[in-house]
Formats: C-alpha cells, structure tokens, sequence
RNA sequence: GGGCCGUUAGCUCAAUUGGCAGAGCAGGGGCCUCUUAAGCCCAAGGUUGAAGGUUCGAUUCCUUCACGGCCCA
C-alpha cells in the first residue's frame, strides 16, 4: 500500500493531518479488543432486563467504540434502548419478537417520549422534522450503549478502488484470509434477512461490505444494519468476491467513525438541483463522484502547473492581496478598510506590478498561483474571486511567452485522463488585425480614427453599441464579438493596439501597436501576455493616459502606481509576462461550464 | 438592466380543461443469509419558493417579489 499511502500522507501534511485521511500506516488487522458481552437472548425483552444488561456493558469497558468484534453469541446490543428515561410505555413485555432480533427497537418510538429530545423535535411535524429525529435517536441510543459515535481516529485504512483492484483476480464465490481495514461512507444498504451489503464510499470509489450474522453476531449484526446511510464507519475484514460476482469484504468487525444527522441526498439519483449543488456543494460531493472526480482533477492540473513551472526555473512567489494601490489590470477592484492603518485598501484584481518588482530585484523567473478579485458581474465565464497564475521570465520576449505557455498546457492536459482539449502541438497564431479582418472584413489598421471605425460597424451586421465607445473599446469588443466565439482551437492573438495595453512594450516593428498575444480556446480567452514594458518614462506615461482617459469616461481605468514606476527606474530586464486564468483552464480541459461548475464555492446571491 | 424558463415530501420526479397534491428512493414497523436502483407487506411524511388577486374552488390563471438557469445588453 505503499504508493497509496504514500499520496495520502502527502495531502495529509498539506491540511493538517488529523483534518484528512490518516496516512499514517500501522498494523492493520483487527487490534480491536474482542467484545464478548455477556447477556441472555432478547428473548426477554422487559425494560428492566435490557437496563441492567446495558449497565454491565458499559462495566466492561472495553466497549468504548471498539469494533463490534465478530462471534459474539450475545444479542444485547440493540436492544439497549432502555436506558433512555421514561421507558414505562415501551413495548410491553409480551411483545417477544419470534426472533431474538433488536428490530422493533431500532428506533426509540418517538412519540413515547414526550419528554426526550427526539419527541420536541417530532413537535414540529414534517418529514424532515422526522427524519432527524430518528437520526438523533439512534445517536442517543449508541451513546446510551457507551458507543462514541464520534472517535478520534481510525488509523491504517487503505483505500476502497486499492482493496478491490488487489483482488480482482479472485473467482466468483472465492474467499480469502486477506485481512484489510477501510473506511468510508455508507452510500447504500441492502438487507438479506440475517446478512446485508453495505456499499462503502471514499474518495477513491465503491466497495461492497458484506455483513453476516454468524460473523458479526446478532448484537454486532443488528448495529452495523441499524446505521443510517450517510454515517462514517471502518471495517475490517477479508476479501471475498460473491458468488454475484463482486469483490467484497467480509466484515469481521466494524466501528462507527461519526453518525451522519442529516440525510445524505437519493443514493441513487445524487443531487441534481443545480442551485443546491452550487450552495452546499458537500452535499454535491457525497452524491455525485463526478464532483469529486472533478476537483481533484482541478487539484492534479494546478500541480501540473506548478511543477512544469518550478521544474524551468521559476520561484513561486507571494504577494499581497490586500493592497494600497491596486493594478496590473483594467477591472473594478474590492475596497476594504484596515482599521489600525485607518486607509482603504483594496484587494488584488492581478499580481503583476508586485511580481515585475521582483524581476527588477532580480529573481529572474518568478510565479505567483492564487486568487484575484474583481469587483464585476457575475456570468458562466466570471466569478467575483478566480484563480489566476502569472509568470515572469527575464530576457525573454512575448514570443517565448508563447511557448512557454504551450509547454505549461501540454503539461496541466497531460495531468488529466480525458482532457476535452487538445493541448498539443504547435497553437495557431494570428495577428489580431488579421483576425478581425478576416471576421468582420473591417481593417483596424486602416480604420485609425474613432469615428471611422464606428461608421465601419454600423455599417456591418455586427450588433456592437457604438455610442460613447473609444477606439480601442470599439476594437475590444470586434475582438470578443467576432473573433474569441470563432476560436476553438487554442489559438494565440497577437498583436494589439497601444491603447488597450497600458503594461505591454511598443511593438518592435509595427508602430501603433504593443506586443502582446491573448490566448484562446474553445471560445474563450485563456490567457494574456506581453513583451512587458520596462521603459519607467514610457509607463509613467500611459498611466498618465489611463488616468486622463478615465476622467473622460468614467471607464475603467489603471490607477498611478509611483512606487511601480520607481522600480523601473531601477531597471527591469525586458522580460517575458503571462497571465493565465486557472478556472477557465479547467472548464476547458475538463469539459465543464459554466465557471462556476468547476469553482468550489461560487458566488452565490442570499436567499 | 431586458426577455424567456424553472421552484411540488429530506432526495429524484408526476399531477389531464382550474376539481380530494401522487410515485420511487430515503426514513419508521414487519419478513427474508449473495444483494447491488434488491424484493414483498404496512404505516407515516406537503405553508406546491413568498405575498397578493381572480374564482364556488388555484400546483394550475393574473400581479409583485425572492432565488436559480438560459439568452441578450
């Protein structure tokens, strides 16, 4: 179990251990204690008897959430409900079971115990009212059996897939002594008179646990069927294949790992609703595997990138998010207030300005992975909070950017199995005056003025508003009007008017224009990418020009950032800088929208 | 911001022209030692998103609102 165990322990050192699976690898056969509980058949079922046989159980001590060891003759177990108070209106004592089961006692009857929790719950009526009344019940009942319903940990489980993998070679009906220990949640349970199935869930997949009287005992038996769908338990038993067919485990003894008080969603259909998925996506993961498939498909093509990355030379960096001036990008920002500075601060909407004072202090090649925020609309391509990677490579241009981030592609593709892109290859490269020509048949080149431009798309069938729009709107929105729905195929745009580029470097041959690439694919705008300027006269001049430009049209607009300028005046190298947006990545390698399928906890209105 | 669609039991979904709101799963009781959407029997579970209106009668028709989705801006 090695390699496996090997994996968990990784992600356990990255949340904190006892948070996540246990990684730790022990022995890993039933050190249980064997229970063997002394107690006459339930065929008496008197409220008197059950108490006193509950009382010695608990004396026995080694009860305490040990496995319900196999081979225990006694049936006590589930009939322990009468500790609870108010017993005097239980089942009366004629009501024998013609079998020394536990099963009309399951459950406390709720309204019998007006006094109980569970019976001010039932005042409320309804069917959840109901169905959490039972959950609760059952819990009062284990801790009434001296059963915690939630211990501290399970160490040496191994995963549900790596259980059954190791023993598909086994024939139908074979058994075998191969002890396991696993985990999970019960997904599904079906009952078989004296044995049951329990289907176990863990992130790795499904296995089938079959329960047998004569292995767990009547008490233990009655127990493990008697656990709602939802509740956490290890098992440990063999690995058998049934003689239907399925590898299995036989369980020789169970413990409960934490009671589930809330229904997990239909066991069969998931959750579908796609407002719940969204809100309580916990619920979206215990029901549908493909969510879970999904993140940590997510999780493996952040780690592509970071390792491709790391693995060229590149230092990953942080820096802040909330900040004094925000920049780097044309977006709104979040404002905040720190109270001990008393000074608005904003959150970051890029990390570019910080990371380019990095290339100036000489780190060369450096990379920073995580959240901007931008104070924008929500739709099925933005969220409020998104992730972002930008790097920064120095002596480079805009041109090795561009092959930088086809190999960073090849690499986060390569990490998923079925990636819905082809990332390979070389990537169509087109300038963007060429790409709006041959779409719209206008000619950005030719049409330089404002107002020739706008009489250019009047006159086309292209429904872009004209009105108050600047020049370089006008061709922003021809880029995303005409061009980026076209481009499917990851495709590199090159090229781009000075004016919509107040951080990228004059162009070195074409007048005009900045060199700067936006990539697309699928329809959407991936990443974006300069030659990044690193002349302090020049930038100090275009934020000059932001600044007057917004005051004109009360747009969007890069703010004056001194301390920015100060450090080119300390000189950058040139350099090589790309954006690259992390979500729409994974919509797109993962086949999945809209964006906020593939964000963990997306923006969401009250309710 | 505009248009269209949706919201019914914990979950997944029905409900004819406006006429007693149903089913499956889950949960509860009973039966069953190889099931796998297990099966069979019994009982229970509803402010039909919210508030108004029309009507003898509203899940259904109308208005407003909330949330979500799709399209447009």
């Amino acid at each position: 179990m090695s390699a496996i165990a090997g994996s968990y322990r990784r992600i356990g050192d990255r949340c904190g251990g006892a948070q996540c699976f246990t990684a730790i690898a022990i022995s890993s056969t039933a050190t249980a204690a064997a229970i063997s509980t002394k107690g006459s058949r339930a065929s008496s079922q008197s409220g008197t008897r059950r108490r006193r046989r509950c009382e010695s159980s608990r004396a026995s001590g080694a009860f305490q959430n040990r496995s319900y060891q196999s081979r225990t003759s006694s049936s006590q177990g589930g009939s322990c409900i009468a500790t609870e108070p108010k017993r005097s209106r239980g089942p009366p004592a004629t009501a024998t079971p013609r079998r020394p089961r536990a099963g009309n006692s399951r459950l406390p009857q709720r309204s019998r115990h007006p006094c109980s929790l569970t019976g001010a719950m039932n005042a409320e009526e309804g069917g959840l009212a109901e169905i959490l009344a039972a959950r609760r019940a059952k819990l009062e009942r284990l801790r009434a059996e001296g059963v915690d319903p939630f211990p501290h940990a399970f160490p040496g489980v191994e995963p549900l897939a790596e259980v059954a993998s190791r023993h598909a070679d086994l024939a139908p009906g074979e058994e075998t002594a191969t002890q396991h220990r696993v985990a999970g949640r019960i997904a599904a349970r079906r009952e078989a008179g004296r044995a049951a199935f329990v289907d176990l869930v863990d992130r790795s997949g499904r296995l089938q646990v079959h329960a047998r009287v004569d292995e767990l005992g009547e008490a233990g038996f009655e127990r493990l069927v008697s656990l709602d769908l939802g509740d956490l338990i290890g098992i440990d038993g063999v690995a058998i294949r049934t003689r239907r067919g399925e590898v299995s485990l036989r369980a020789t003894a169970f413990t409960l790992l934490a009671k589930s008080l809330r229904p997990p969603p239909d066991k069969h259909h998931g959750l579908q609703d796609l407002e719940t998925r969204l809100r309580r996506r916990e619920l979206d993961l215990v029901a549908n595997a493909q969510t879970r498939d999904l993140f940590v498909a997510r999780a493996r093509i952040i780690a592509a990138i970071r390792a491709a990355l790391d693995g060229a030379g590149f230092v990953e960096l942080e820096t802040p998010v909330l900040q004094p001036i925000y920049g780097g990008a044309l977006a709104r920002p979040f404002t905040t207030h720190h109270n001990t500075l008393d000074r608005t601060l904003y959150l970051r909407i890029a990390t570019e300005l910080y990371l380019k004072r990095a290339i100036v202090g000489g780190l060369e090649r450096v990379y920073e992975l995580g959240k901007d925020f931008r104070n924008e609309g929500l739709s099925p391509k933005h969220n409020p909070e998104f992730t972002m990677v930008e790097w920064y490579e120095a002596y480079a241009d805009y041109e090795d950017g561009a092959r930088r981030l086809e190999a960073v592609l090849a690499a986060a593709a390569a990490a998923v199995p079925d990636p819905a892109v082809d990332f390979s290859g070389p990537w169509h490269r087109v300038k963007l005056r060429d790409a709006i020509r041959e779409r719209s048949g206008i000619d950005i080149g030719e049409l330089r003025e404002r107002d020739a431009l706008a009489r250019a798309i009047e006159a086309s069938d292209l429904e872009i508003e004209t009105a108050n729009a600047t020049w370089a709107k006008l061709v922003d929105e021809l880029l995303s009007t005409a061009v980026e729905p076209a481009l499917q195929e990851p495709t590199f745009v090159f090229d781009y008017p000075v004016e919509l580029s107040p951080f990228a470097k004059a162009h070195r041959s074409t007048a005009g224009y900045v060199e700067r690439w936006e990539a697309f694919a699928g329809g959407i705008e991936i990443a974006n990418a300069f030659s990044e300027l690193n002349d302090p006269d020049e930038q100090r001049a275009r934020f000059i020009a932001q600044r007057e430009q917004a005051a004109a049209d009360d747009e969007e607009f890069q703010p004056f950032d001194e301390a920015f300028i100060e450090a080119l005046e300390l000189g950058m190298p040139p350099t090589s800088g790309v954006g690259l947006g992390i979500d729409r990545l994974v919509m797109l390698l993962l086949g999945r929208s809209p964006i906020r399928e593939v964000i963990l906890f997306p923006a969401m209105r009250d309710r």
